[in-house]
Order: C-alpha cells, then sequence, then structure tokens
DNA sequence: TATAGTTCGTGTTAATTTTACACTAACTTA
DNA sequence: TAAGTTAGTGTAAAATTAACACGAACTATA
C-alpha cells in the first residue's frame, strides 16, 4: 500500500490547447493559441497559455482560469485531455501538466486590434512555430483527440459561431477530418439526426446566394443522448 | 504567464482501475481488483492499488509499479484514464489523482489459493463494496471509458486467454455492452476483419460439442490501423 | 439593367451493409 | 444409445450509404 504523505512533489500545472476555426477563411484550418512566453525558462518562446494549479482550486477551474487570464478566452467548451509526466519536460525541475482542450469560435476571440501581437497569437496547427517544453507534443495528443471525439460527439458546433450554414458546418468537418463529403449526402445526415433548427436568418454579403442560418439544438441532443443516442458522422 | 516554481503543491497519487472477465462464469460479469487499505485514512476500507509517483519515474511507470506491488500484475494493457483533482477528495491534505485503467485476463490473473483475501479482491463492478476516497467515481469514469473505448478498438482481447473461442468473445462483448449481438451476424462481422487466426486447439471439457480456439493478430491490426482502418463493432 | 460568376439547395437510384431468422453437427453424460 | 447442450453455418429483406447534376438566388460589374 505504502501510502505516504511525505514523498517529495512535483510541481503541478495546466496547459491549454485552444483551438479555434474560422469558417470565413477560403481554405479553412484549425488554429491554436499561443502565447509568447516573458520569462525564464524558454523566454521568448511560444507556448500554450497554463500556469500552476491552485491549493483552492480543481484542475478545471485552474485551466478555466489560466485561459481566461492569460488569452481573455472564457465560457467555452473545455475538457481534460490527458496528463503528461516526463521527468525531463520542464528544464528546471519536476512539473507534471495536466492538458486541456478548448474549442472556441474564432471569429468571437480573434485577438482584438488592441491586443500585443507579441503577447498572443493564433496559429494554424499546420504551420505552429517550435513550441516550449513539449507542448508540441501535447498539441498532437489534442488533435488526435478532437478528430476521435468529433465523429461520435457533436462537438464541432463549439468551433461555429452560434449561427451557422450547413456549409460552413460541412467545411469544418472536412477540415478536420481531413475528408471531404458529399454535400447532399452530408445534408440529409445532418437534418435526419434533427439537431439543427432554423434560426430564420440568412448568412448575406456573400456575392451569391444567400445561406439559411442554423443553430444546433443542444437540448434535443442531451434528452435524446439519455435515450442512447449516439451522433456519429 | 505567471510561471513560479514556489507553489504550495499537491500531493500526486496513481490509482488503477483493473477490470478483468472470467469466460468461465455462468453468467459472465466485468471484476474490479480492489485492496483492503491497512492505514489511515480509510484503514479497513476497500481501495483502488495505487501510491504516489516518485520523482525518477513517469505516471505510466509509477501505475505499472504499484500495479506490480500491490496486486502482483504486470505487464498487462494500461492506459491513462483521467486526473481527479477535487480539493477533498483525501481528507488528510490535498492529494490530485491520476488514475489508470487496466485490463487482464482474470484466469490468468486470479488470486493464488495462497493469497490473504483480506488484502485484494475481484469484485463485480455491479456490487463494488464502498470504496475510499472518489475510487467510486473513478470505477464508474472507467467503466464509461471501456465502453466507449471497446466498440472502436479491440481491446476487448485483452480480457480474454490468449486463445478464446467465437462464443467466448461474444460474450464478453455482451457483458461490457449490456447488450447481445445475434450469433451469426457477430461471427461474420469478426470474420470480415480478418483479425482472428485460428490456433488449431479446441476448447474440451464440457458436455458438448466442443469450439475452435482463435487468437487475435495484433500484427495485422496494427498494420491496417496505419492504413486508416477502424475497428468498429 | 443585363450578364457573368459564385454558392445554395434539392431527389433518385444503385451498391453496400445490417438485420432477422433455424437447423444440423459434435461432444458428454447418464 | 438417448438426451442434453453448445458449435457452426446461409439466405433474404430492410436499412443505410454512396454516387451523381442542375436550377435558384444573390452580387458585382460591364
Amino acid at each position: 500500500m505504502s501510502y505516504s504523505y511525505n514523498h517529495p512533489r512535483p510541481a503541478l500545472a495546466v496547459d491549454c490547447v485552444i483551438f479555434g476555426f474560422d469558417h470565413r477563411e477560403e481554405a479553412p484550418e484549425l488554429h491554436t493559441l499561443c502565447i509568447k512566453r516573458n520569462i525564464e525558462p524558454f523566454k521568448g518562446k511560444w507556448a500554450l497559455p497554463g500556469g500552476f494549479m491552485r491549493m483552492n482550486e480543481t484542475l478545471d477551474e485552474a485551466a478555466a482560469r489560466e485561459l481566461k487570464e492569460e488569452t481573455g478566452v472564457e465560457k467555452v467548451y473545455i475538457e481534460q485531455l490527458y496528463t503528461f509526466s516526463a521527468p525531463d519536460r520542464d528544464p528546471r525541475e519536476r512539473v507534471v501538466a495536466v492538458a486541456y482542450f478548448a474549442l472556441v469560435n474564432l471569429e468571437k476571440h480573434s485577438l482584438s486590434a488592441g491586443t500585443d501581437a507579441d503577447a498572443a497569437q493564433w496559429f494554424s496547427v499546420s504551420k505552429l512555430p517550435p513550441l516550449a517544453f513539449d507542448h508540441k507534443t501535447i498539441v498532437k495528443t489534442a488533435l488526435e483527440r478532437l478528430r476521435g471525439k468529433v465523429r461520435y460527439q457533436p462537438v464541432g458546433f463549439e468551433l461555429l459561431p452560434d449561427e451557422f450554414t450547413l456549409s460552413e458546418l460541412q467545411a469544418l468537418y472536412e477540415t478536420i477530418l481531413e475528408r471531404t463529403f458529399d454535400k447532399r449526402n452530408f445534408r440529409k445526415k445532418i437534418d435526419n439526426y434533427g439537431l439543427l433548427v432554423e434560426t430564420g436568418g440568412m448568412r448575406r454579403g456573400k456575392p451569391n446566394r444567400a445561406a439559411k442560418l442554423y443553430r444546433f439544438d443542444s437540448k434535443r441532443y442531451k434528452a435524446l443522448e439519455k435515450h442512447g443516442f449516439i451522433f456519429e458522422l
């Protein structure tokens, strides 16, 4: 058994992989929000936002807090990803990191003009800069989890604005899963689940036919989920 | 950013949910291996095997070590499950627990006659005794993960002996997923994947027709997996 | 104000996959 | 040798998925 409360202890940090998606891009991509470190170690390098857990908060709370403190992002979808514990992942001393991943609508959370571009920046996941610590591994793990998750849980909507078009939704799935879908078949499937509601609005502003706007009916999903319904794309 | 290495720190423990399955039972059930605590807190209560991470090992290593030390189980399938951090989950002081789940063949790991039944015992997951700390929550989380995982990754085989019959495999899936499968359809599907190899042996000893023995072809699975193949039940 | 350019929205058919379903074979025990 | 039990096998109907093309609606600009 050997429980003892007097072992030396690692520091315990949380790090957040924040995925953002901008449906307005022509060739949309997943993005991740990185922070430029202003202290050692890895001073000046890009890193995932994060920090140490406090003794009066849970890890979930610590992740949400760091997210807000470092990037202003709050009230978004966030879930625990994995705990990383390579003994040398921090060059100074032992730090175990509990990684989280968050999904945000990049449009809503695009960095305001006044923001110091040196402090925080979105990078497309295919063109990440070198990252501090083992953060590259963390991002990779988060991507794999997102790809797995998106197929059987409707989390993709978290990456879109509240109102979105079916084409935007399709582009999102095509981006994440790196494949294409047939437009009519995709719509048929989404339609059948009955999880989308027309808002009445239209997406205008582009030189082509306007598209209907929908929102995700999360109440209905929760109800269906209880009866064993499984979303699957 | 606010990285600092001088915060107060929680203790960091690992706990293991060990799932075992005995194909010889008439109404087979999933089991979990519990340890009786011989020190405070929760002295005398059942708990998941676990202990503190050491400064020179990873969490994976700590989990494997505790598993072996406390139950003798080694070289089995094990993966990180989730990190639990409720501030009051340990009545003494702050302890964050990284939970793992392991899958073992209960037959191979049944407690040898000499073992002190007071020290370690298998419980069917539907009849768990009260558990120390938040270990009940951990088991519940592990079960959910196992149910989700088993459907799209061939981990079920880890719960069976190296050689098993198709009926045993079917009973395993029916037990975990709490549903039944049609015998012919089940076999057809498994057959199509081409992941089972006849060993030539037969399961004898029961007063009925002997059944062919198979083993899981993990090499073939790994090869297929690389090309995007997804096992799905 | 007409035309070119672009995305939106829609239905049918064939192919594939999934489901439902029942009997004989093989072995053991009495 | 008969009774009891599990092993092993195929086919047809139903449901799901995949393939495929064109008119509608909107904007910009000629």
